[in-house]
DNA sequence: GACTGCTGTTACCGCAAGTAACATGCACGT
DNA sequence: ACGTGCATGTTACTTGCGGTAACAGCAGTC
């Protein structure tokens, strides 16, 4: 039969393709987001054509590379989010999620937050208007879901809430990506003062000796 | 004298240093952060040598490049910072001045926030463990100095606010990305939002009707 | 006039992305 | 058994970019 035959190709087509992933992840945790096309088909014992084939163009492979990883983390944070415990004790569980999970992977991290670059030969741009990566966008916007369908914030609650997803999720990437260049404290004290951050601190604070002005 | 002529050669030298960085500045503009070294050339009306002998490699070009930018709007920001008004309205108006100017220059912005890529030929890596823009860590950086000196935190203010420093730029850059590219509401909405998430709205907003487990 | 130091050129190297064009193995329909 | 499709694999190529000799004018200086 046509079916039985397609499935067939079909399966044997996806455990390539899962093979050829594998060998890319190694290559990207090996060499960082620079890795190329020739190493990652070297790596996986095969040649350039396949890969194109298999993927269209490096773009598309890495699309697919950070898809995976984009949604492990996601798993991740979602279970973080979803814990039965106070918003607090949810927040900071959330953070450290996220933190711990670029502190074990910095090079696979590194190569998520690289969207593509630009194709470099007749092609341009590349998207024009997306900037950040699909993983800080995708993680904002599941942020915003939650925060929409957990808490209520009135009228015109749910702009809101996409606002602070991204703002949110773009404190914790900044924060973590200097964190992770400078150790300037444990992993523990960040999480800690991201959530004061968050819980209106920095407005709480009190102004110095020399009044608000200056 | 010695003096007298290297002096006219450096002034030489610098408005030469100058005219390259407009040209590059055009480009820029007009072709976003892949912009070619031979475009660039081409612009200035000179060949690729010439640029290498200015700025080393490409990126000694960006890098200058970046600096005049970041130099710019950071006296932007700065100005905003000190003005006589409250936190809140100072918060505001930072956050504005930030968004208006991504908002007016998108292909400036997009190019100051990809790094410089990796070096492809020899050279491996280019600085592995920096992986954002210099523009967000200085940004980052003056905010934190302008928290410490103008807040009273406590013990440990001082690394709280570099947390936060950090932290508040990379909310901003995240937000204002994404509002760039989706425009789902007005700039001052956007401003509102930020900063009602930096006084605590989020944690003080109440649960929806579930309950808090749900 | 030779020397130095700058600006500018053409022509090249190396490398990576991406693409033909050709070769091979395996299942089919007859 | 035999060609027909089709996916898999290869070598060898093109294009375009970053970067670098090597050489050509053209100031000023001794």
């Amino acid at each position: 039969m046509d079916t039985t035959q397609r499935t067939d190709q079909q399966r044997s087509a996806d455990r390539r393709r899962r093979e050829l992933l594998e060998a890319a992840d190694r290559v990207v945790l090996r060499d960082g987001p620079q890795a190329s096309m020739n190493a990652i088909a070297a790596e996986a014992g095969i040649t350039k054509p396949i890969l194109y084939r298999h993927f269209g163009d490096k773009g598309g492979l890495y699309a697919a590379l950070a898809m995976r990883h984009t949604d492990a983390l996601l798993d991740s944070l979602r279970a973080a989010l979803d814990a039965p415990a106070d918003r607090r004790e949810r927040v900071e569980a959330t953070l450290d999620t996220y933190l711990t999970a670029i502190e074990l992977r910095p090079q696979v991290y590194r190569f998520l937050m690289h969207p593509a670059e630009g194709g470099q030969p007749g092609d341009a741009g590349f998207d024009v208007g997306k900037h950040s990566a699909p993983l800080l966008r995708r993680m904002g916007e599941e942020l915003a879901q939650v925060i929409e369908e957990r808490l209520d914030l009135g009228p015109g609650g749910q702009q809101l809430a996409r606002v602070w997803g991204h703002g949110i999720v773009g404190m914790m990437h900044a924060a973590g990506d200097w964190w992770l260049g400078e150790r300037p404290c444990s992993r523990a004290e960040l999480v800690r003062s991201l959530a004061d951050l968050l819980w209106g601190r920095l407005a709480a604070a009190g102004d110095r000796v020399g009044g608000p002005g200056f």
